[in-house]
DNA sequence: CCCAATATTGACAGCGCTGTCAATTATCAA
DNA sequence: TTGATAATTGACAGCGCTGTCAATATTGGG
């Protein structure tokens, strides 16, 4: 028994091809009882449409693209969760295409892969979500993207964003609220611009609360683990010594965690440490981190969700939407010593 | 201007399309002379060929999947990093899909991908790469497959394999080496048939060095954190205690690690600690983790190759092969008390 | 009950490419 | 130089589906 094609069906159902493709595509118009012998025939059949078929036909692919740069390996497979979660029950599949976010052919990259006239829209995260240049060659190929947390250009496309700025003020106040005032900061990669505001949010925290951050107690890391330790090693050899570090992420955060048992400091009670992610490291690590989660897997799925809207109805107006942070509050923070 | 297609090169260059098709497949029978002509044609139209065309009349999509249980995210990663290397330069795309291991629809979920007659070939990763009725399932339908790391019945597909027995029973060896001779063990999540060859390669280890492990030495976690602290707590209550403790997994051995802390026991010089697969987190944790190193990437990147070998020419017989694995040693592990 | 307006269905022409096979050209031994 | 063989090229028919548009059926108001 060979694979039954839209003939077949139609065959079968005593209709044209034209209604079985109608059923197919939830099209309106199709009287109930037609619909119905055709949904037998296919359930009979075990029909499945041909994708390459439609997709030539049709000309869309029901093929999405994720584009990622290289951050770490549990943001990405939160995002593709994320957007799994909301291809399937809308039949789409994803391509996934990691790009190095550096590289001078990015852009030809991007363009072959989408020109093959296979992907109908793509799913772009930081830092690539912030790169112009990408986001016009897009728009210039007419390719419909979303983007989950951009930091720029807002206008360009619909996006789902987090605030990143007030979870890294609301932290900072929280250790300002346990009686720390000399707060380090450990910021990240600078390719990264969300991470830029985490810096902000400290920064303001500081000032709302009419503390003057030190040019000493900033540091500014790569977003790695072992950029955290340096950084650490760094900010706590100043006098006096900060009472808490807030870390860009947790990565670097973990980083200053070893440090501090490297220099027998004593966490929390001699100092406090907070990172940023809630990764999976935040916990598996002693003490485990204050930190914050952000809603990755939801914005996500948020983001999906505004692509594949914008693809059934290009007229509709791009949306944006936004989820909160939320801050988990672990034993690697505490009151500030005396 | 409007993209190219195929008509628009071969009246460029002067030629029918079939040799336009000739050329961009690399077919053999075209003189030199018409193959520059046509690819003249080709760059000065910046002609891509539209897949779905080709998928359609071709019988093949360029397309291969990646299927995954839900093992931990940096071992999904690895694997696709690894699948998407080898992917690129031959113009493969990759679509990924999750499966849930147990889910009753996962194999009418597969079908129904790869029926969709869009994919050309899948890679399975465990524990789907043991699961005998996908893979059956799989032939039957003859959609090519190779494996990454299965442990069943080798003979149905082309794999990729490390040798997880081997490396286990080495680490163990090393751990006797260093004086240790109460030994625990804590094994991983049952469905993870490698797991099981972690723990024979240690029960082996032992008994070649004519010790017999002890029933209260061995625990059975689920692979997870939080399963290794649990069986951790429950090892070090055994009189007289390990001083080794070999955990199957890098989470786990995190998880023994904490609970160490928790019961002060000083680390290595009470209690050394292994850990299996390297993972980012035996070395952001304190002290850094002895582990064993899999050739994950290199493993999905050979497994990829075989794949597309298979997929040109499917008379070729399946091929195999075999990449070690390696100890890290840090600082959890160290000589056995007195 | 009749007619216009509307809802439903089907015929048919591609979508852009590759496979098949026949036509044409080049090559080489005799 | 010639004929047979091999290499090269092209014409054409689909691949399985959707879009367009015309044909047919249904509906409701008068």
């Amino acid at each position: 028994m060979t694979k039954a094609i839209i003939d077949d069906v139609a065959e079968l159902a005593g209709v044209s091809i034209k209604t079985v493709s109608r059923v197919v595509n939830n099209e309106p118009n199709v009287r109930p009882a037609m619909r119905d012998k055709v949904l037998n025939a296919i359930a009979q059949l075990d029909y499945r449409p041909n994708m390459s078929a439609r997709s030539l036909a049709g000309n869309r692919s029901y093929l999405l693209g994720l584009l990622y740069g290289t951050p770490s390996a549990h943001y990405v497979l939160d995002i593709q969760e994320g957007v799994l979660a909301t291809c399937r029950p809308q039949r789409y599949e994803l391509i996934v295409h990691p790009c190095n976010h550096q590289d001078a052919n990015l852009i030809e990259d991007i363009s072959a892969l989408v020109q093959n006239s296979r992907i109908d829209g793509v799913i772009l995260t930081p830092p690539l979500s912030d790169n112009i240049e990408l986001l016009h060659a897009l728009k210039q190929m007419s390719v419909p993207f979303v983007r989950v947390a951009p930091t720029l250009n807002k206008e360009l496309s619909a996006y789902v964003e987090t605030n990143d700025r007030d979870a890294s003020y609301e932290m900072t106040c929280k250790l300002i609220a346990l009686g720390h005032s000399r707060i380090g900061f450990i910021g990240g990669h600078p390719d990264h611009r969300a991470v830029g505001l985490r810096f902000e949010g400290y920064q303001a925290a500081m000032l709302d609360n009419k503390i003057r951050p030190a040019a000493d107690w900033i540091a500014t890391g790569d977003s790695s683990f072992d950029s955290g330790e340096r950084c650490a090693h760094q900010l706590l050899q100043v006098e006096p010594r900060p009472t808490a570090i807030f870390a860009a992420n947790d990565e670097m955060a973990a980083g200053v965690i070893l440090a501090a048992h490297q220099m027998g400091i004593d966490i929390p009670a001699d100092l406090s440490i907070a990172g940023f992610d809630d990764t999976p490291v935040a916990h598996q690590i002693w003490p485990a981190l204050t930190t914050i989660r952000q809603p990755i897997q939801d914005m996500a799925k948020n983001a999906t969700e505004l692509l594949i809207k914008q693809l059934k109805k290009s007229t509709s107006p791009l949306s944006a939407s936004m989820l909160p942070s939320l801050i988990i509050t672990r034993e690697s923070t505490g009151r500030a010593p005396q």
